[in-house]
DNA sequence: GCATAGTTCAAACGGTCGTTTGAACTGGAG
DNA sequence: CTCCAGTTCAAACGACCGTTTGAACTATGC
């Protein structure tokens, strides 16, 4: 087969997922990006325009598998019958835990990047994460507020919120052992994590959310 | 009465937590505190040592009060029989959320400073987290670990691990009216939000860890 | 008044930051 | 071979970083 060389874009995006995932967007330079890269430090420039550009691109590259997947199982659920807040929360978390912790090293790369970049509380990165997965999200709040009609709106959202927030936690805890807490980012088993959190997160959604 | 005139060391702290909470540890330069303290660029040195050891006396007099309450909630749960997952949940949170939400615009700046710490990714900002708050921690852990007997310690460990996110995730947005989740934030009622987020544990504790 | 310990100050230190420049290289098209 | 668009390169830009220095100020005890 032909050899499927890197460009220097990629290893450009390739390192930037690791190192902002590792030290966060202000924690990481350039050059530490771009000698980890072996690119020249103008290559930043030369391929996205500017540091902000880069994050912006590595962000919409890890986002799309998930937001593709999400898209496809809301779709094949909504042709099935009115769904259940489980089927919809499985839905939505699977996707972010399997899809990328199935991968391996590499995997485990972007998922903490992706829980890193979802967590960060500046405003100037929760709007670029924002823009990456809104539509799919109202999609997913609107289903949600289906399969829940007892709940309010604002529980429905406060609901969706923890759901969003929990699982950035664990993707961003990805690759941390964090031995005090043992069995959460299990390496070994990422399919377990999943399951757990879904039966955590359906059990408060069921019967944890005020009217 | 006399002038409480606020030392220099005080102004320091008060804005240290308002910068850090706000831009985090790496976007905030010791200039910005200093210029916003009206103090000199050289009295973080004089009177910290460095820019981390004003991070780590910041952490540590926001926490002081909220471990303090925690410790004594504890005590007293303990006095009386053994404490049932939902008094656990609670003796948790709310010094959490009610100790600095219901001091206005300064305990909602101390509680987003808290959340961005206890939330941060970064192996040295988590270290100085732990440190800070472990030992009660342990307490609570094994305390969960006594009110949910058939749950393995890994579940109870993941169910805390996830409590502890979730209080971090809305601590971390107060003064961030985040629009799209309504009433999730509400500084009118930072009660109300408790009380969501405790039923909202307490029902995934209850029913959603995996034996 | 004077010495002294505590605090503040302007100024500068060496380093690193993101970004820009213009020349050098690359490989395919004409 | 020549040309040229695309890419890489070393070097430098001004700005800002955390930290240090040593002198100046302040207030208290003698």
């Amino acid at each position: 087969m032909e050899t499927p060389v890197e460009t220097t874009r990629e290893r450009l995006l390739n390192v930037a997922e690791q190192r902002f995932g590792e030290g966060g967007y202000e924690g990481t330079s350039l050059r530490a990006i771009t000698v980890a890269a072996a690119a020249n430090i103008a290559a930043v420039n030369y391929h996205f325009g500017s540091k902000e550009a880069l994050l912006r691109a590595a962000v919409a590259r890890a986002m799309a598998p998930v937001n593709t997947e999400r898209r496809r199982r809301l779709d094949q659920l909504e042709a099935g019958g009115p769904p259940t807040p489980e089927e919809l929360i499985r839905a939505f978390i699977e996707p972010g835990l399997e899809l990328v912790l199935r991968r391996g090293e590499r995997g485990a790369v972007v998922a903490r990047f992706i829980g890193r970049i979802a967590f960060d509380p500046s405003k100037r990165i929760r709007e670029l994460y924002a823009t990456e997965s809104d539509p799919i999200e109202r999609r997913y709040l609107a289903a949600l507020q289906r399969a829940l009609p007892q709940a309010s709106p604002e529980a429905v959202a406060f609901g969706y919120v923890n759901m969003l927030g929990l699982l950035a936690l664990h993707q961003s805890q990805a690759l941390s052992p964090t031995p005090g807490a043992a069995g959460v980012g299990d390496p070994e088993d990422p399919g377990k994590l999943a399951e757990n959190l879904v039966a955590f997160l359906v059990a408060a959604f069921d019967r944890g959310l005020r009217p």
